[in-house]
DNA sequence: AATGAATGAGTCTTCATTCAT
DNA sequence: AATGAATGAAGACTCATTCAT
């Protein structure tokens, strides 16, 4: 299921990333089912055997990407939420939205994380990010009790994690028209920041 | 795009009926592109003849499906926004997100338009929706000022409309450990309202 | 094989002819097998139902097209025929070829003909026009000895009537650019009278 | 329309070749229509997945095929014209058309000639070859003048390569009862040697 | 290790024909 | 007699994957 060999020479190296550029591009333009694994192979200059080599279905290929370019994403994450721990919550909000918008700047992540969810293998990867994400968000709305006023930190992680991601997507991508990153921003440290410190009414 | 024909006879009606609970099993279970209109047609108790004869391709089925879906949703919004017109904030908000939480209880609209992503078609149903629903919005948070202080308000009804739709979704749907629908609109609610009167930073 | 029943009532003659109308128009635009028998029946204004009740099959639909315009062309023939009995070669051949050529105008048959050729049912019809043809031409080749030099009258009969037939379509259809009706009449009475008139030298 | 792929292995030719001897048989016995890529791959002993790595369409599969013979007769004409360049005219137009009549022995080629008619594509192929047999027979018209006495030589030239072919056709394939390959060439030869000898009466 | 020819199951769609109303 | 809804066999084409070279 993981890829069928670890990379050895510089050779197979140079191989797999070009098979992967291929991929992320083809589906990217096509949808994880209109992505051609041949036409990926031509792409990258390298011949279906060889690609056939590295990445043993279709699911695999598609499986490596994903992985690879979630676990950059969760890399800023934890850069940004470290960087603002002696912040005031208006600052460390506001960067560590920043950051995660600025992140859909590789926009095709989230086309490929979406084409994903039909494929049970993303749920694998899916699950261990979103536990690594949850783990990190939750210690720091922990930190900031009792500015923090939400007490189901689980969820609270969550829909934050996925409110930023999701409707970065929708604007950048969905509805450039309507706000550039800059005035996303500002919405969303907003969102956030009334969010958490407003009073449940549950 | 629309339906070949329209059933003049008795018999038609119930066709097209079969045909679409057929399909949007279908659609929700195995994708856009996964889904088999052949199997479709058997499932439904149809020949594959009878359901080209109202749906002139699988796109069009889709397309059938996610309209008539749709439709109700926004009507469902409408109705919960002119209902509340006389309450309090805190009170027209619950009632609206608790409104856009139960309609996913006919979740698979959700996973159907996102499918539906891809085909152009859709584009047309989706802007025509976003403006009927970003139109209500926005005249909801005018009528609110200043108690709401959003400024932007085109960008925030359309972060209020996706946002609650698509964390409803992230939680229903891929997270249902997580949270129930109960818990999931006291969050929600708190993060509208903490979002429609926080104060703009930016 | 032949129409189910013959029109009785002024009606079914409507619709016959209105079928017949409609399937000529789609047999000459989208060929034998692109016509489409459920279309021939919408544009005719007639039910795919009462369609089949007088032409039980495709094959009889086309069947009865093909005849009923071969024998208006057989007809054409054996009059021109028969009004240049009493005139020289030299005119008679130019009379008899004018009338072939200008039978052309209802293009429609050739293409119809071209394409009836694979359907078993034609060669029926066809060997009949062939030798119905046939039999008027070597009449009258008959009585132009010794005039006319051929010896083998049943091959001559047949290579005039395809000659002048084939090569009207292969001009007039194919290569209007190259010549017209007139002065392509003057070319094939010249290639008949030459050939009538030349010597075997087998 | 050109092959997908140059074949660079030696067992590509043998499939390509397999393929394009079974589509022979089958376009011949069935139509362009009534043919069945399926079976014809069946036949050929090759995939489906093959057959269409080679010719990426149906017609392409024709054209190919069509290509194929029809520069194959071009070049027997040729032949024929320098080989009688220094005979007596009669003695040259029938060493032309015995040539053009053998040529038939690969008779399908015609067959498939007319089926093309209504693939566009084929105009291509045909206006080439008219143009290019055209100009042979044109300059072999001019250089017997004044014994060929036809003044419009472009038409000439395309009725007599018309006539040649199609009544080669009519007569060896629709009705081989009526004369040989033999009688037909004389028959012919007289045409052609009456056609271009008779003074024009136009 | 690489290559790319070959495979064939799977899918959408069409259309001649039937038959209940 | 007419209608038109329903049928379903059939066929063109795609693409993930295998394997001989």
């Amino acid at each position: 299921m993981s890829p069928r060999k670890r990379p050895r020479q510089s050779r197979s190296g140079a191989t797999v990333d070009a098979v992967l550029v291929a991929a992320r591009e083809a589906l990217t333009r096509d949808g994880l089912d209109g992505a051609n694994v041949n036409e990926i192979a031509a792409r990258a200059g390298v011949s279906i055997g060889s690609l056939y080599q590295y990445f043993p279905s279709k699911e695999a290929l598609v499986a490596a990407l994903i992985e690879r370019h979630t676990r950059a994403a969760l890399d800023r994450l934890d850069e940004a939420l470290a960087a603002s721990a002696l912040e005031p919550l208006e600052v460390a909000v506001s960067r560590v939205v920043s950051a995660m918008v600025r992140a859909h700047e590789a926009e095709e992540d989230r086309v490929l994380a979406r084409e994903l969810d039909r494929l049970g293998r993303l749920d694998e990867i899916q699950a261990e990010v979103d536990a690594r994400a949850g783990r990190a968000i939750a210690r720091f709305l922990e930190a900031r009790r009792p500015e923090v006023r939400r007490t189901n930190i689980e969820l609270a992680s969550l829909l934050l994690i996925r409110a930023v991601d999701l409707l970065t997507h929708a604007v950048l991508v969905d509805r450039p028209d309507v706000a550039d990153a800059r005035a996303l921003e500002v919405e969303l440290t907003a969102m956030v920041l009334g969010y958490l410190t407003s009073e449940s009414s549950g």
